[in-house]
DNA sequence: ATGAGGGTTCCACTCACTGGAAGGTCAAGG
DNA sequence: CCTTGACCTTCCAGTGAGTGGAACCCTCAT
């Protein structure tokens, strides 16, 4: 099949797919005119990668993921590692977001946000801890 | 004062220092030397959007905020919207994290992480929902 | 034969910096 | 006076993960 149809079966933009092979995450084979020729396999490859993607896996873990998956004497132990240095890493990023929802969210409720000029939040940036 | 100082003060490195002058968020005046010439007031400015950024406000927001700090007749309101709007932004990428969080732990969670090659995290990965 | 709707490559742009190279300036020490 | 080292300058390139667009090629139906 061509990109198109790879596109739409992994729910991805040919764009996406054009870079992943740039990058050499995926090699289609090519037709004797140089268009891509996608097996299904490649397509399970993209599926593959596209929910990692959702999961907020890099490209790189993603490519350790995809070598993983296809060396069929793999460790689980290693795969899981990649998964819980990605959770940690999610985690911290949450904790960081909470933290500055927290803080704005006060100087949001601090603010009477009328016609005035005087703006708690606008202080606040100027001097805050 | 000159950039190095001023980094320092501003607790920002001074490569993007640099930067913020070339996007035009600072312009510092400029020494016989062309060194630039760093104001208390510049000084400020760049603490003022150190901390903006600090709570994820993109550079695009850090403008606008600084323009209705600078503009002394500006209503609150206009700076509330900015903030409030910045939150939601916020609690959006909270809530998505949040899900991937729970997914990812949930495989974590199931893999036995030995030596074996059986892995419900690329299992999950080849067919997820 | 022509037009629509695929496909191809390559280059530039995003965001917010960061790193490095090549070179100018300045204060202190020998 | 000269050198050394710390500081400053500009410019170019790269990051991650694509996205947009231009210019051009291929195929199929009419």
């Amino acid at each position: 099949m061509n990109i198109g149809t790879a596109a739409e079966k992994a729910n991805l933009p040919t764009k996406t797919i054009r870079y992943y092979e740039d990058i050499g995450l995926i090699t289609p084979q090519r037709d004797v005119n140089g268009y891509r020729v996608f097996r299904d396999q490649d397509v399970h490859k993209l599926n593959f990668v596209g929910r990692a993607r959702a999961l907020g896996f890099s490209i790189e873990d993603c490519r350790n993921l995809l070598a993983l998956w296809e060396d069929k004497g793999r460790a689980s132990a290693d795969v899981r590692a990649i998964a819980k240095a990605h959770l940690v890493q999610i985690d911290a990023k949450i904790a960081d977001l909470s933290g500055m929802r927290d803080t704005l969210d006060d100087l949001v409720r601090d603010c009477a946000g009328d016609a005035r000029p005087d703006c708690p939040i606008l202080n606040k940036l100027e001097t805050l801890a």
